[in-house]
DNA sequence: TTTCAACACGAAAACGTTTTCGCCATGATC
DNA sequence: GATCATGGCGAAAACGTTTTCGTGTTGAAA
């Protein structure tokens, strides 16, 4: 086992001083050429790297970017991370990941955790029960320690910090006109109960649709579901004798419990139901039928994140700028389980 | 923006020494009962949190793990990861994730920064660039350097190092041999070529469950994919007239594009053909027909390569014990694409 | 009164860097 | 020959901890 090589080594080998050694690598002009080239060939030959954590201590910076999301086996939730890796690495941090499990205590423990020393700031997305709870002391605490913080997704309004957030509303407000454009009268929503952020904006952007639409809005075409497990039986209890002649589900497992449920019912998608799912994952695509559906955009949303953030972290200046709120596109991507 | 409390600002507004504050803290014996309780309270008060990166500094160690995998929009990675994180977070550890994007290049890097200080050892899984490569020098320098890397899912055989990988190929038997059981005869085959490790051992466990049960092997069954985004094309031509009455794949799109091809041509699944895929996932699931699967438990597979880690870095023994390989079982999960 | 142990605390080194400052020798200038 | 700028390097501080060792004060024992 090679013992790592340090400057005290370096110096110690070549007969010279630390701070030498340090200027010689760093190109300093105090160094004559001589035993800059002497002590760089040597530092080549053995490996020399410097210890980040020695560098993080004394530059108060350790160039890493604290993730924290409620759930990494979630499609969406790891395109966003791509998207976040992507950029970060290409501006030479590096990103830490941690998961709250929609917990809010875990939230709060990986938020304190990082932010003593291990990341120069944070890309979030709230735990569901953190929503629930609405105490978001933890996200103030690290902001008034100067941590910038960029929130995406399921952000919290009240916050003061850069968000990039997908236009929900308006994103549920295109699935529907397009339901509407192809021909449907009676679309049914399946949405998630309302203190989810997102079920409750694309819940808006349902009746906002109609109401432009001037189609009367049925209560009884909405299913909130309660329970996430039970949500199969709840869809399918829900669909029951609707007629309706389409579906606009707020995730894609709701969208394929209804389809389930549709076909059982005799009822063919999208000859007889046409059916939109907001979110677009590795589902949508390989099911039979293949989902419409509104994209999210993942990426671009990480990639949004890590430039916000990255942007606070390098520029003096832009720590006193007002906080942004990025708006991502949805599209619409049409496939097979809606009609032409 | 409040300043970030430390030691020595605490010990300048309560008039003591540093040392006296980090011994107060600590609950040493050498501080009187009073100036404990005095500067525990103002520690409290002010919610003092020791500076994680001068621990690390101090310690040599950073008590986290790093993470390297191919990719992170995968459903399979996402379940290990979570199974890391789980016992790294149990045992005081976090978890920084690296992708490869199985690019060789951003291996040797991310391997490089990551060692750099940054993480007390590693979890790896290696890029498919790197396997065709076959440069392993990158890992190998980790190792001597004395950080404990731990492989898993693609390993490498000749390097040191503890190891998780599951049985590709009994659990591929598994399947073949469940396929025979239900009566089926004429077993096809859809694989990947044989560089990519997992494949050609899925490919020797089918292979070796027809043997056992004295079924002549029929090459002609046999598909080795050559080109991944034209897996589906290649997948139609393949089942064309085979007439085969089963198909096992070594993955879950395999499996799927299987099954739509076979729908094409009028046929059934499970009635007319059994299908059995490698790799239980999101799809497998929520297909129609859901998918019976080999499931190869990442988030086990996660949690054990965790625990080997950590073994390694808290035991001091533990350093000279040979290295262990875990095979981790896989499991039949019986669902509807295949006949009862 | 002297000696000593026990107690309570502080100084300093260490982890691996970077950077500021000071020092010494050299050669040029007056 | 005295002065001075310059080049080349080292010492030391700093980042925030922990820990070893030393030291001064106490009260008790001799």
């Amino acid at each position: 086992m090679k013992k790592r090589l340090t400057l005290k080594l370096i110096a110690k080998e070549l007969d010279v001083s630390v701070s030498t050694v340090s200027k010689a690598l760093r190109d300093s002009a105090e160094i004559s050429e001589d035993t800059r080239q002497k002590i760089k060939a040597f530092a080549k030959l053995y490996n020399y790297k410097p210890n980040n954590i020695a560098l993080s201590l004394k530059n108060r910076k350790t160039k890493t970017i604290g993730v924290i999301i409620p759930e990494i086996v979630h499609h969406y939730f790891t395109t966003v991370i791509s998207g976040i890796e992507q950029v970060a690495n290409e501006k030479g941090y590096h990103v830490i990941i941690c998961t709250s499990n929609n917990s809010f205590d875990k939230e709060v423990i990986n938020l304190e955790i990082l932010a003593n020393g291990s990341t120069d700031g944070f890309i979030l997305s709230v735990a569901k029960e953190t929503q629930q709870k609405g105490d978001y002391h933890h996200l103030t605490e690290v902001i008034e320690q100067g941590m910038p913080l960029v929130m995406f997704d399921r952000v919290i309004e009240g916050i003061n910090c850069d968000k990039v957030i997908i236009d929900d509303m308006l994103g549920a407000k295109k699935a529907v006109k397009h339901l509407i454009e192809i021909g449907c009268k009676k679309i049914g929503l399946i949405t998630t109960i309302d203190y989810v952020s997102v079920g409750k904006l694309r819940t808006r952007g349902y009746r906002e649709a109609l109401k432009e639409s001037n189609i009367p809005i049925n209560e009884d075409l909405i299913l909130k579901v309660e329970d996430f497990d039970q949500s199969e039986l709840e869809i399918q209890a829900f669909l029951k004798d609707k007629k309706v002649d389409a579906v606009f589900a707020v995730n894609e497992h709701f969208a394929i419990y209804a389809i389930k449920a549709l076909k059982e019912q005799g009822l063919d998608v999208p000859r007889d139901v046409s059916v939109i799912a907001f979110t677009d994952g590795e589902l949508s695509k390989r099911f039979m039928p293949s989902l419409t559906t509104i994209n999210q955009h993942g990426e671009e949303m990480g990639a949004q994140a890590a430039r916000l953030l990255i942007r606070k972290l390098e520029n003096d200046e832009a720590e006193d700028e007002p906080f942004e709120t990025i708006i991502i596109e949805t599209s619409l991507v049409k496939r097979n389980s809606t009609k032409h």
